[in-house]
This record gives structure tokens, C-alpha cells and sequence, in this order.
DNA sequence: TAAGGGTGTTTCAAAAAGTGAAACAGCGTT
DNA sequence: AACGCTGTTTCACTTTTTGAAACACCCTTA
């Protein structure tokens, strides 16, 4: 028996489970039978296949007419061009980074919180000795990146406690952490400092350290980070230690856009 | 009253409904309050209320807690990530596009049906006098450009009726084909020479022509177009001519491509 | 200050839609 | 030919969805 995702108690049932389709294609799943489908998400294949139906006919899903598998259709990517366009903190992020870029050899990232996971919005590589790793659409977990753990700190217990208990909580690399108690003590620490930090916890050879943007309400809506070659880097503690004021001046500017302007943004 | 988009009946109306709100939003609305959102999907307020609360506890929507309006949510970029990588036909047309790009000057598109739109899955600017005018994620009619119409002209007759009929046949320049009876003769034009095109029906100074990619099935499944510079040509008809071969090169190649392979493709 | 027009939200009985076990039909492989 | 898989249909049952009305709130206007 499977929980729905994030979600306590949605009124609508029908809809609630036509997204759950949705969200269950991921990289390593990008195509779904029906009764695969049922099983996976425990539904019964007759509401799948009725729910199917309807997601392709308005574009959502396509229908493979060989294997009669679905795939996401293209009805997604127009939402995406269209969210990427009217939210400002992508354009506002690249402005900001690019601010830096040319004067550091790190890639920056913004993510804000998708269900369990780190959704990117912007990401650009500085000088670039790695290329960047994740492209805007591109998730990771809570816990595994700098970014991640930023966003997972500024939610409620409740929501944590949910993720530890979640399929998502998992390992990455040898370094991820796995243990509730570490990860609670990481959150504390997080809290209590404002930046995250992450050694190899997601791609081995690649640290990273995040800070939170802030709106007015001084709600966390989206986390940067600064990404660097670990294997480059002899005295680590030293170089992280001369990052942490960096990703906070960089999210703090980015925070600064977001709490000045809050609506006003042309397309 | 307003009948839903493409579709005819779906199994799963709640779903459909739901749906039918994510694709309420584009580039002129960009958020919605609940009653005017209900006022203009022609439901209850109630209804819609309880549809976007499920859509944002998904993350497919977000609430702005200021304003208390809505507008779409991270959960559809990464759904347009995913799309994009396990898609082979927008890598296929950049592998195609690449290998003629530094030999003209145009630009080129591809684009796939979307209800009664084209959506653009890639694009390339030549050596570009004009800038890329849609992006991928984009959409325009599918009765003023010459993409569109091309997708359009292979659709059943029924299909382009209801086209027609709906309220996206409009005028978008002075030129823009706003009869039936010319967009019927068109579209036979189409059907029985194969290619289409557009004399600045959709942006006034830019023309464009276009071609089928077709599938192992021979049917449609996205088309191909290269926009010029339409004040830059003085005897249009001669270079029109010349394009024509030129697309249909171009579209056909990637119709190899699709027939080729057909699902075997790593992300 | 009060009225008016806008908003999102709640209620609850009536109505409609969703559900799912089972049976069916088709396609490969065993 | 039998098995195991697929997607699909049926139809009585159950559950969810529905929506008019009332409510509460925030503005702007009179």
C-alpha cells in the first residue's frame, strides 16, 4: 500500500490521481502500460485506463500506437515555457549570477521545492572546470544536495518527518545520508546558520554549498547553490569556508529582487 | 457556453476539468482568481476552488498568498524536462537543423500539435538576420503560420472544423486567413502538393515554409518550417521556390530519423 | 459610516461520476 | 494448445462531485 506523495487530504480525489500519473514518469521511467501503471501507483487498471485517456486527450500523455504505452505529451511543455516566462526568480537569478560568473569557477544553481524533491529553475556555470550537472526541469532529493537540504531545513517538522518516510530518502553515493538522527542534525545546524553544505552526497565528485531566498514574508521560496570539483580542492575546509558569505550575498541579492518587486513582470 | 478545447467526451471529467484550468493559462493570463477563472471555464466557483486547491497541493499550481491568485507551479517544468529528453524527435531536428544552419539564413522550427496550437519542440536561428521569433515551449495558431497549417491541413475534416469553429481562428496580422473557404482551399492546396506557406500571417514581416515529418506509419507527427525576412526579399515568389525543396530535404531527413528508430533512445 | 461589489470559502442534500471484480479479446512466448 | 501477459468493457454499487445559497472578508465608493 502506497501513500500519495506529499499530500494529506486533497478534495479532489479523481484529479489528485490524474496528477499522480503524472508524476510518475521520472527519468528512469518514461514510459507506462496501463496495468504497470495500476500496479505501481495501486490503482486499479480500469480508472488508470480511464484516467489515461483523458490526460492524452488533452495533450498530457501520448499514446505510442505500436506498444500502446504512454508517454508525457506536449500540453507539458507549453506550461513550462509559460511558468519559466512569468516567474521572475529564474530571470531574476540570472542576472544575479551572471553578476558573479566570470569572477569565480563554480556553477550556480536555483531550486525551489517541488513535492520530495529540488526542482532547478536556473542554473549557469561560472568559468567552468565541471559542467553543470543538473539543467533547468532537473530534480534531485531533499537530502542529498546543499540546495536540497536548504529547502528541506525551512519546512515544518511535519513535512521532514514525511520525507524521511518517503521512498525518496534514499542513497545516492557511499556519503548520502540515510540516518534520520544525522539528517535531523544537519536541519538544526542549518537552521540555526542559514547555508547548507553537502561532500559527494548526490555526485561523487562534486560539493556544494546553498543559501535560501527570502520574499517578504520571509518565507523560504527557492534556494542557490555554488557547486565545486571536490577533487580540486586539497584543504576543503578552507575553501568552503571562504564560499559560505559568497552564496549568501548571491541568494540574499536574489532575495533582495524578489522582496522589492513581488508582481510586477512582463512577459 | 464553452465546449472543452480538442475534446470530444472523456472518461474522466473531473480530470478533464482540472485540466482544462492548467491550460486556461498563457501568455496573456498568467494568473487566475478563482471566480474569474470559473466565470471563464463556465463552472462553479465551488468546483473550480476545490480543483485548484488539488492542482497546487501537487505542486502543478501555486498560490500567491498575497494576492490569493494562482499561476502554474514547478511541477510542470519538470514534467517539460523529462518530455524533452526522452523525445527523440527535438534531438533528431537539432542533429538535422545543425548540419544546415551554417548554410542559410533562415530559421528553423519544429512543432507539433497541441489541441487547435502548434507547440514548438526546437528551433535554431541561422545565420540569422532575424532572431528566433517562438521558442520551444511556444505556440501560435494553427491557421497563420505555415507550421500550423501544414499540421492542420493532415488532420481529419472533422478536426479542422471544430478548428474553425473555435475561438482561436482569429486574425493576428491584416493578412491572417480569417475564412473558411480560404483555409479550406489551402488546406487541399496543401494536401496535394505537400508543403505549406505563409506570407505574414501570423508576424507581419516574416514569411515561412513548411513540411511534414512523418512517422512509421506515415502519419504526421510533427512538422518542419523555415522563417525569412520577408522585406528582405524583393521578388518573393522566386525565393519561396527555392525553400521549397530545401524544407521538404530538411523534414524528410528527420522523418529517417523518426522511421528509423522509434523508441530506441537513452536520455 | 454604510452600502455595494468584488473576493474566496463552507454547507449539505441531490445528482452524477467514479469505481472495480470479473469477463473478454488479443498477442506473444512457452 | 496452454499460459501469461496485455488493454478494454460491463454494470451494479458506492463514492465523489456538484452547486445554489449563505457566509465572511476586503476594498472602493457614496
Amino acid at each position: 500500500m502506497e501513500q500519495p506523495p506529499v499530500i494529506e487530504m486533497l478534495p479532489s480525489q479523481t484529479l489528485a490521481k490524474g496528477l499522480r500519473i503524472l508524476n510518475a514518469f521520472s527519468p528512469t521511467r518514461t514510459s507506462w502500460g496501463i496495468r504497470e501503471l495500476a500496479r505501481e501507483l495501486d490503482m486499479n487498471p480500469a480508472t488508470v485506463a480511464r484516467l489515461v485517456t483523458t490526460l492524452a486527450g488533452a495533450g498530457f500523455l501520448e499514446r505510442d500506437p505500436e506498444t500502446q504505452r504512454y508517454a508525457l505529451g506536449p500540453a507539458v511543455i507549453k506550461l513550462a515555457n509559460l511558468y519559466m516566462h512569468h516567474n521572475p526568480l529564474p530571470h531574476y537569478a540570472r542576472k544575479v549570477f551572471e553578476s558573479y560568473s566570470d569572477r569565480f569557477d563554480y556553477n550556480f544553481y536555483l531550486g525551489t521545492l517541488n513535492g520530495y524533491q529540488v526542482v532547478y529553475l536556473a542554473v549557469l556555470d561560472g568559468r567552468g572546470r565541471i559542467k553543470v550537472m543538473v539543467e533547468p526541469g532537473g530534480s534531485t532529493g531533499l537530502h542529498s544536495t546543499a540546495l536540497g537540504k536548504i529547502l528541506l531545513a525551512y519546512q515544518s517538522d511535519s513535512f521532514i518527518n514525511a520525507f524521511i518516510n518517503s521512498r525518496l530518502f534514499r542513497a545516492y553515493t557511499e556519503t548520502t545520508i540515510t540516518d534520520p538522527e544525522t539528517l535531523w542534525a544537519q536541519i538544526h545546524e542549518i537552521r540555526r546558520t542559514g547555508y547548507a553544505v553537502n561532500h559527494g552526497e548526490h555526485f561523487h565528485d562534486i560539493g556544494a554549498v546553498a543559501a535560501p531566498v527570502f520574499n517578504r514574508r520571509q518565507e523560504v521560496v527557492a534556494g542557490v547553490s555554488l557547486a565545486y570539483p571536490r577533487n580540486l580542492i586539497p584543504n576543503l575546509q578552507v575553501n568552503v569556508d571562504n564560499l559560505i558569505p559568497l552564496v549568501r550575498e548571491i541568494a540574499d541579492n536574489i532575495s533582495m529582487y524578489v522582496q522589492g518587486d513581488a508582481r510586477s513582470h512582463q512577459p
